[in-house]
DNA sequence: AGCACGCCGACT
DNA sequence: GTCGGCGTGCTC
């Protein structure tokens, strides 16, 4: 054939190489590019997309483009600078997005280092190592930890029974490390760790909070590392400069650091040699993330290990439900911890009755005695609050105005600017709107405006009053707003500069106090009657931290629970220290009414101007017909209750409500919800209406 | 989500 | 006469 009759343009155009490429916008599916050269999945590449330049991951090479090949792009530049993410990492993330109903670019470009999914100024193929240092294979040095290097600590037989368990594990198994304060799961951890090390394997330690790592990572230096090793252990968690973040990223993923120690994201850290996940504290609500991807680290944790055949170990004092019926049910398996392995009592709890008491700003009699005798022995006392319940709002003492947020359905609540002059302002704590604190009832123009509920602030200027010698301090999301100053008050507490101790939630996680000898607990009753079925679950564990922090030192710690409702099966089973009684109580109550373990639920919340938009949008949502295909008989097996509007229906000028789905089988809801998420979001746009579809919440 | 285009109010 | 408000439409 001569040559001249060959088309052209069919000899000039090279061979275009299709990529699926998943992109972080909330538009459902891959877009399809293509590149010049072959190109593998999990690669980053850069693309325009619409009038901007994006980093995209290639999530799939493909034969053909879905859509007409004339409408795709070719990628502006595949980027070398890292080895294209590892299958189980892109296992893990696209499950995350199936489960969870996101894109998969929502979920694989927020699992990474910031710096890696942001286009910076070098663009277009000149783009020569761009943020990262090409790798470098030579670099990779295993290090194997000596486990006898480290300082033997004498377990008793549960401990020694736990770490052989887990460590005698052949492929995946989640271990339930049920124990209470002091009985020593970080000793079972720190084994169960060490001799994963020992065989070259990592570990990945997920704990609740931020605030929490600096004392594990010292306690998992001293114990897991030594001088020649630095590199050894790796923290990750939202706190971290996004170099930092990088770089403790990038060592463990290349397995130069062998311990990543990471809150809630590291969970989508790829590490090459994983071989154990330890989940301490599982029961803590902070492993579920609250916005973009709602997922939740301790169950992706599960199925991490059950994908790459590694043990997962869950440890806490009280598991959360979910986990404790998996437990029961031999899904998991359960490693028990029922003695404190230091020679210390658990504290004593003591319920007053406060139903006819006369109380003193709050305080009973008994609770304020409590603290005189301690004082007197020298003891520290925390005094522990809900902060739900205890913010003072501003009120007409004749007409019953109260001071509330003009965007939203909440009051706005006093807050006292300390230091400087005394300028207080009222804020809304769910929008952040602030305003001075008016002279006169703007209802009625009176000038008796009080405060009403006691904040920590004034509970703080009562004991001042009371004990006028003792040193007072408080912990609290307000006291410690400025970066550092949670850390400096804890320190001082620690150094034994504090008698009294006033906070919230905030005192109740890990922190282990020398002297303290009392705990009382002012408002518990308004956790109680949350109208979230979780509520009292997460109360008694709550209750059972901040009773932890009693006596871990000194001699019998005790504990003071003020309540009306003191025959509360939550109350009776602290008086006992009885998780497992209050856990079989909990579950028969849920099982009955149908709720989860027992159920599986998702939550579909619609926001609009009116709420009669967002309710109308959830009504019409609920009645989608069932496109599901025929595996499983969705319409019969999965609930869609009725929309209602939320507890705090007005945020920001958007009104809010909420529609239930739910159903007894997994399957059967992740069916439903693969379809009809997709009929839902066409929906939405129809209605112009923001929704959000939450799986396994947590808040309902 | 961004980012553009597009069509109506108070300002140098 | 313009700057700018945010409605709506699209992104391989």
């Amino acid at each position: 054939m001569n040559a001249d009759v060959v088309p052209t343009q069919e000899s000039t155009e090279a061979t275009r190489y299709w990529l699926g490429v998943a992109l972080d916008v909330p538009l459902p599916g891959l877009f399809d590019y293509y590149a010049p050269t072959p190109v593998d999945a999990g690669t980053r590449v850069i693309v325009s997309f619409g009038r901007r330049q994006m980093i995209g991951m290639v999530a799939q090479v493909k034969a053909a483009p879905d859509i007409p090949p004339e409408g795709v792009k070719a990628v502006d530049a595949v980027l070398d600078d890292l080895p294209p993410m590892p299958d189980d990492w892109m296992r893990l993330v696209v499950f995350a997005a199936r489960y969870y109903q996101r894109p998969l670019g929502e979920v694989m470009l927020p699992a990474l280092p910031v710096s890696l999914r942001k286009v910076t100024g070098y663009t277009g193929k000149g783009a020569r190592g761009g943020p990262v240092a090409r790798v470098d294979k030579s670099k990779r040095k295993v290090a194997v930890v000596d486990a006898a290097s480290a300082a033997p600590v004498q377990l008793n037989p549960e401990q020694a029974h736990a770490v052989q368990a887990i460590t005698g594990a052949q492929g995946h198994q989640t271990f339930l490390l049920h124990g209470v304060t002091g009985s020593g799961k970080t000793e079972v951890y720190m084994h169960a760790a060490q001799h994963v090390l020992a065989q070259g394997r990592q570990v990945l330690f997920m704990v609740p909070e931020i605030n929490l790592t600096p004392q594990f990572e010292q306690s998992l230096r001293a114990r897991l590392g030594n001088a020649d090793q630095p590199g050894l252990l790796a923290v990750l968690h939202s706190g971290l400069a996004d170099g930092e973040r990088l770089r403790a990223w990038l060592r463990i993923s290349r397995g130069q650091a062998r311990v990543l120690l990471g809150t809630r994201l590291s969970i989508m850290t790829p590490m090459p040699d994983l071989g154990l996940i330890i989940v301490d504290e599982e029961h803590d609500t902070s492993y579920k993330q609250q916005d973009g991807l709602r997922y939740s680290a301790r169950d992706l944790a599960v199925w991490r290990g059950h994908d790459l055949q590694v043990p997962v170990v869950l440890g806490s004092a009280t598991p959360s439900l979910e986990t404790w019926h998996n437990a029961q049910r031999d899904h998991y398996q359960l490693l028990s911890l029922t003695q404190r392995a230091r020679a210390v009592q658990l504290p004593q709890v003591r319920l007053v009755d406060t139903r006819r008491l006369a109380l003193e700003h709050g305080f009973s009699p008994q609770l304020l005695d409590a603290v005189k005798a301690r004082l007197a022995q020298q003891e520290q006392v925390l005094i522990f609050l809900n902060r739900r319940g205890y913010a003072p709002v501003v009120s007409c003492n004749s007409c019953g105005w109260v001071s509330q947020c003009p965007r939203c359905t909440a009051y706005t609540i006093l807050h006292r600017t300390q230091g400087g002059r005394a300028h207080n302002h009222l804020q809304c704590h769910h929008c952040g709107y602030h305003a001075a604190v008016p002279r006169r009832c703007p209802d009625c123009g009176d000038q008796d405006l009080r405060p009403m509920g006691r904040g920590t602030q004034r509970l703080e200027e009562h004991l001042a009053e009371w004990f006028p010698q003792a040193r007072i301090s408080r912990i609290d999301a307000d006291s410690t707003r400025l970066k550092g100053s949670a850390e400096a008050l804890f320190a001082q507490v620690h150094a034994g500069e504090v008698d009294i101790l006033v906070g919230t939630q905030m005192v109740a996680k890990g922190h282990d106090f020398a002297k303290l000898g009392l705990v009382g607990v002012l408002n518990a009753d308004a956790m109680l009657f949350a109208q979230d079925f979780r509520a009292p679950e997460r109360l008694f564990a709550q209750l059972m931290q901040v009773a932890g922090r009693a006596g871990r030192h000194a001699g019998a710690g005790e504990v003071i629970i003020q309540t009306d409702y003191p025959e509360q099966p939550v109350y009776q089973a602290l008086l006992k220290h009885d998780y497992q009684g209050f856990a079989r109580y909990s579950l028969e109550e849920r099982k009955a009414v149908g709720l989860p373990p027992f159920a599986y639920q998702a939550l579909l919340t619609a926001e609009a101007r009116a709420l009669k938009t967002a309710v109308a949008f959830l009504s019409e949502a609920a009645a989608l017909p069932d496109t599901a295909p025929e595996l499983y008989p969705t319409s019969d097996a999965v609930t869609r209750y009725d929309p209602v509007p939320l507890r705090v229906v007005r945020v920001a000028n958007t009104e809010r409500a909420q529609l239930l789905v739910e159903s007894d089988s997994r399957p059967a809801l992740q069916a439903f919800l693969t379809t009809w998420s997709a009929d839902v979001a066409a929906l939405a746009t129809r209605h112009r209406v923001r929704c959000h579809l939450e799986v396994d919440p947590l808040e309902i």
